[in-house]
DNA sequence: GTCAGTCCAATGGACAGACCATTGATGCAT
DNA sequence: ATGCATCAATGGTCTGTCCATTGGACTGAC
């Protein structure tokens, strides 16, 4: 087994200078206390778990840690560091919630790099969204506009396979039931926008077309929208737009789409207010 | 204290039906090659420490744990969902590192809900980057092509201060030695995009924009670029434009300048290439 | 009464050691 | 060879302990 990507590299002990600090005393640097000095820095006592993700972050970055290294095990690591195995733990923890690396039970298991993780764009939006921080209106416009910069680019750099597909992702459309489940349109419709962002041939829009999609459907579910009845020949148009590169046409009918999606939802949104403040008086009179 | 949010989790023992939830499997790349069944098991247990934070996260999405909110403390949780402390730290490590919750120590301290973390995004698309998934041809593209969406909104919706904080930043630039540290005028430059995001009005796009100029920019800072001698006149016909609301001229100049900063970095990524390609041939030659 | 200082309990951060379930390799028996 | 039992490595979890930090309660001087 090839240890040379090893977090602190050299093998035994961490003889390195580096972080050559936190091993015998917790107490760390409280460098606190100095009255004289004008400017005051902003002291943040780092978390011993921090620091590990901060070396394996910077290894990677630096390309000594490349996906499908392994890094040692949880024991070994921690005795490398000279930290306890619920510090790297958490470490471990948070980069496998980024998305950095995989654990794996069992013999020859370990935590291995991976490439990352799109989903988490998605999440992160997702958790702004639902927290408050990100409107729905600002949502939906910001889709409409990174969907046309999708067409432009759709329009330039569409092959005939991906034509097919999204030809045929429309007929699975049109043979579903009108009053079929909403989810099913909606992995459909997710299905579309996807490959219309992997058109763009540009793995960062796919990404962030990806999670403004993703979010924006999930409120289509719930809101019980009913189904479009002219989606289909929208659609159709879209797709032959695309087909033949009419960029203009194209971006022109994915604006009015989204835009008239826009206001559905926003409407959605507005009656679900309303009901809420509804149900909270009804509450209140019922006290 | 009203402790009405509290986890859910009936006292003790978690003998919870295992998950039942889940969609359609996430990660789960341990899979192996089950080439005769078509679909079988993608059960994967779910953790403690998972179910902790899908709790947290349906609490948050119902509205019943909302940002301000505090948690329990990590023992009374760890008692109340019938698990151990440490397998509560993971959670919260978990939530901690999504930017869904903050942790603050002593008297009074706790988990305390918060708004999301824009940060989160750029870290995710940081890792997919260095990770390779990303390259920088695509990184630089999308933000070319995103800062035209900015300028079209930035053009319709800035406000005479953001104008006056412009063009005090473009003056900071212009106060610089030549030869300062590239780390400042990296910072001034972000400060420079963060406005004009800020200008356009839409938090998805802020978001979206900070992500992109922090990751293109820490690639500027490392690539020892030369100063661009004609950066500050182009900095101020941007503003100017802005300010005029010129969309036009203003989508020009800024397409313009990136393009050319994509130019110099890809060179300086190939040369960084020809560079390492060298080092390993020493490297070999020399054993 | 007010203010300063002290003390204390609550809380997150970290550590140590242990046990279990899973997993893949190893070796033995057939 | 093949199939099965065993074993060691590893992540997942638990229990228990100690420390640093923090804010409030308490105390005492003025």
């Amino acid at each position: 087994m090839t240890r040379k990507t090893t977090i602190v590299a050299t093998t035994p002990a961490r003889a390195r200078k580096p972080a050559a600090r936190r091993l015998p005393a917790k107490t760390a640097e409280p460098v606190a206390k100095e009255k004289s000095q004008p400017r005051f820095a902003p002291i943040r006592t780092k978390r011993v778990f921090e620091e590990i993700c901060e070396q394996v972050r910077r290894e990677m970055a630096a390309g000594s840690l490349r996906p499908g290294d392994k890094l040692p095990a949880e024991r070994e690591l921690a005795a490398k560091l000279g930290v306890s195995r619920a510090a790297v733990r958490e470490a471990l923890r948070s980069l496998e919630i980024a998305g950095v690396v995989g654990l794996q039970k069992g013999a020859r298991g370990g935590a291995f790099i991976l490439k990352g993780d799109p989903d988490l764009v998605t999440q992160s939006i997702r958790d702004m969204f639902h927290l408050g921080r990100i409107s729905l209106d600002n949502l939906t416009e910001a889709r409409t506009l990174v969907m046309q910069l999708a067409m432009q680019l759709a329009c330039e750099r569409i092959r005939p396979t991906t034509v097919a597909a999204l030809e045929k992702n429309v007929d699975r459309l049109t043979t579903l039931p009108p009053s079929g489940k909403a989810s099913e349109r909606v992995a459909i419709s997710a299905e579309f926008y996807r490959l219309i962002s992997q058109a763009t041939d540009n793995t960062v829009l796919q990404v962030i077309i990806e999670a403004l999609t993703d979010i924006v459907l999930q409120q289509v579910e719930q809101s019980n929208i009913e189904f479009f009845p002219n989606l289909i020949a929208h659609r159709r148009r879209l797709v032959e737009y695309i087909a033949t590169r009419q960029v203009d046409e194209a971006k022109r009918e994915m604006t009015e789409h989204l835009q008239r999606l826009r206001r559905h939802l926003m409407r959605a949104e507005r009656t679900a207010a309303e009901n809420k403040t509804m149900r909270a008086l009804a509450e209140e009179t019922s006290q």
